[in-house]
DNA sequence: GCTATACTCGACGAAAACAGTCGGGATAGC
DNA sequence: GCTATCCCGACTGTTTTCGTCGAGTATAGC
């Protein structure tokens, strides 16, 4: 179990997702705009969401993303677990005899009691319970009532590929491309 | 709150420093050998747990490290904040008004929840929690009773900058230096 | 059928973090 | 003075993060 601002990302598009589904599918574009994650960026990370069936993907005009099940039954641990990957644990691979000494190695040991602990606590908060949170804190959705898919009313700046330059923590970037 | 191995080397190496503590000083060499962490890399991370005054050291033969505090008056949250440092936690920097729109930037809101209850999580378990789960377990601490300084007693096999090259899940490593 | 919308996929790349190495220095006990 | 130990900064190679780009596929609506 690791955490990194990858997580933080995957976490994040999900409640936003959630908040927001019930307009029928939300795209990534939009997500990308609210949250200020790149689009291409969300796009491999809802890739990996998606292969683990944590939401449901509809294509073409008036499509995009919807969650796999509901949100009582997603948890954080699902997400992060998701866009991760490569969960190793403990570096001698859970096996039991490392260094053969009888006590198995004590880094496995040692770390595996709060590793535990960290899972079970990532997976006891769902995503529900973070989305109700948003509510509690009136948080506004903005609530386009059920319209299945108006999206020509109104001339909205396209989003496309869209990157923040006013990031206030910009780490500098790359500067000039080719 | 970021989560990766380094937060984990240090919990571990501060779990074997607390469990051995009571004999005196321990070095880092023994922790070194004992946990499979490479002596130098131990030294980066212990000093940085020293400006934190999770630690305190002893130089000069016979010195090492003991705890700065009791054990039950550290927690693994003090412990990974001390190794990370750069807690960006959210990327707007803690700022109220991201993008001035009345509701602060999502990004901050929807993370901040889940990260609040992280640190409330890994802030409830104790140092000490975590060495008496290890002594229920029956592991075994080689308590050479109380020689302050009985050093000189056993060949010990040198472990001068040792590096582990049996670990199981190495990764390729660097196979030529200059 | 055409077109615009949106997801899908893979390759690529810069920058940072991670994990470790190395060499030297400061301190303290014998 | 010798040695054990902490202390520190510079350096290196790999992996991960974050993001770009380009091409492709499916679908809805005209």
């Amino acid at each position: 179990m690791r955490l990194t601002t990858k997580g933080r990302f995957a976490v994040t598009a999900m409640i936003d997702l959630a908040l927001r589904q019930n307009n029928g599918p939300v795209t990534l574009a939009a997500i990308s705009q609210r949250q200020q994650i790149s689009l291409s960026y969300l796009e491999q990370l809802f890739g990996k969401l998606r292969r683990h069936e944590l939401v449901e993907s509809t294509r073409g005009p008036g499509g995009g993303y919807t969650l796999g099940r509901k949100a009582g039954d997603i948890t954080v641990a699902d997400i992060i677990v998701s866009v991760d990957e490569p969960i190793d644990a403990t570096q001698c691979g859970g096996k039991e005899n490392c260094l053969g000494e009888g006590h198995r190695c004590m880094t496995h040991e040692l770390w595996a009691a709060l590793n535990a602990k960290m899972v079970d606590f990532l997976d006891s908060v769902s995503l529900q319970s973070l989305v109700d949170e948003q509510l509690a804190k009136g948080v506004v959705v903005e609530n386009a009532p059920m319209i299945k898919r108006a999206i020509s009313s109104a001339p909205v700046v396209k989003p496309i590929r869209v990157n923040a330059p006013n990031s206030v923590f910009a780490l500098g970037g790359a500067a000039f491309s080719k």
